[in-house]
DNA sequence: CCTTGAGTTGAAGTTGACTTCAGCTTGCAG
DNA sequence: CTGCAAGCTGAAGTCAACTTCAACTCAAGG
C-alpha cells in the first residue's frame, strides 16, 4: 500500500482508464507486478511513464513510437530526471514542426480567405502559373495526407 | 470534356484517391452527375469543394463537421468567393485554438524538460501544492483525451 | 469490332487506440 | 465469514477515414 498502486488508483491518479492501462501494458508501455491473486500492482514510477505517454500523445506521437522511446530508457535503474528530460527533448522538435506547419496553414488560409479562392496551390504552393484548367500531371491540391491536427 | 471531369481526372487534380472521392460522395461532401453508362462526371466547381475538404482536414475538422459546413453553402447557386471565405473563416478560430494549445504544450514541456519532472500537473497545471502522494480525488495528469496533433 | 484502361458496386478489410462484454476471481470492510 | 466492489482474461466491438477486392461494365483508340 505504500510502494504500489492498484490499477484503479493509477487510473484515478493518471486520468487514464483501467482498460487503457491494460492496453498500454500489452503494448509494453508500462509494467506491473502481480499480487498472489494475479492483480496488478504498479510502482509509483509507472505514474511518470503514463504521464510521458499522455504528453507524447498530445505531441502527436503514436503509441508505437512512444514505446520505442521508452525502450531507450535504462532498464537497470529507475530513470532519473535527466533521462526523462532527454526523452521529452526529442519530442520538442516534432512539436515545433507541427506548430510551424499549422502556422503556415493558418497564414495560407488567411491569404485564401481574402480572395476566397481556396486553391492553396495557386495562392501559396508551387506551380505558380498553372490555372486549374491547365494540362499535365496537374498540381496536387494541398498536402497529400498528413500534418493535420487531431480530432479535438 | 470541357465542363466535366472524370473521377480519375478529379483525383489527379486534387491529389485525392478515387476511392476517397467515392467515399466523400457517400458522405455527401461532393456530388457528381452521371453519364448514360453510370460513370461520374464532376463539375469543375467540385474541385473547390475537394480543396475545402482537404484544407479543413488539415485544420483537424472531421468529415462529418465538414459536411455540415458544406451544407450551409447556398444550394441554388454556385458558391462565390465570399461564400468560401466565410466558410474558411470559421475554421480560422479552430486553427488558432489548436496552435495556442500546442504552443502551451511546448512551453510546458520546456519547463518540464528543465526539471525532468514530467508531471505537468505539478509544473503548470492547477493543484499547486499537491504532491503525487497526496490523498483525495487526485489531480488528473495532463489532458484527458484531446487537443493533440494528428499522426504525421 | 476488339481490346484495354478506366470506372462501377457492395462488402469486407485496415489501422490505431481503445472500450465493452461475459464469465470468473480477489480482497477488504463489516 | 460473507458480500460485493474491484480486478482478471480473451475476444469482440467501435470509430473515422479510407482502401481493397471481386466481379462486372464503359469508353475510346486502332
Amino acid at each position: 500500500m505504500y510502494e504500489s498502486l492498484t490499477i484503479g488508483q493509477l487510473s484515478t491518479r493518471s486520468g487514464v482508464a483501467p482498460s487503457a492501462l491494460r492496453y498500454y501494458e500489452r503494448l509494453g508501455l508500462i509494467r506491473a507486478e502481480r499480487t498472489g491473486g494475479n492483480q496488478r500492482r504498479y510502482a509509483r514510477t509507472e505514474l511518470r511513464r503514463v504521464a510521458f505517454v499522455r504528453i507524447s500523445q498530445q505531441v502527436g506521437i503514436s503509441l508505437e513510437e512512444i514505446r520505442e522511446a521508452l525502450d531507450s530508457l535504462p532498464a537497470s535503474r529507475v530513470p532519473t530526471a535527466e533521462d526523462w528530460a532527454r526523452l521529452s527533448a526529442t519530442w520538442r522538435e516534432r512539436l515545433d514542426e507541427k506548430i510551424r506547419l499549422m502556422t503556415k496553414l493558418r497564414d495560407d488560409l488567411d491569404g485564401c480567405i481574402g480572395c476566397g479562392c481556396l486553391s492553396l496551390q495557386r495562392c501559396t504552393l508551387n506551380n505558380p502559373g498553372d490555372s486549374l484548367a491547365g494540362e499535365g500531371p496537374g498540381a496536387r491540391l494541398v498536402q497529400p495526407r498528413a500534418a493535420g491536427v487531431s480530432p479535438s
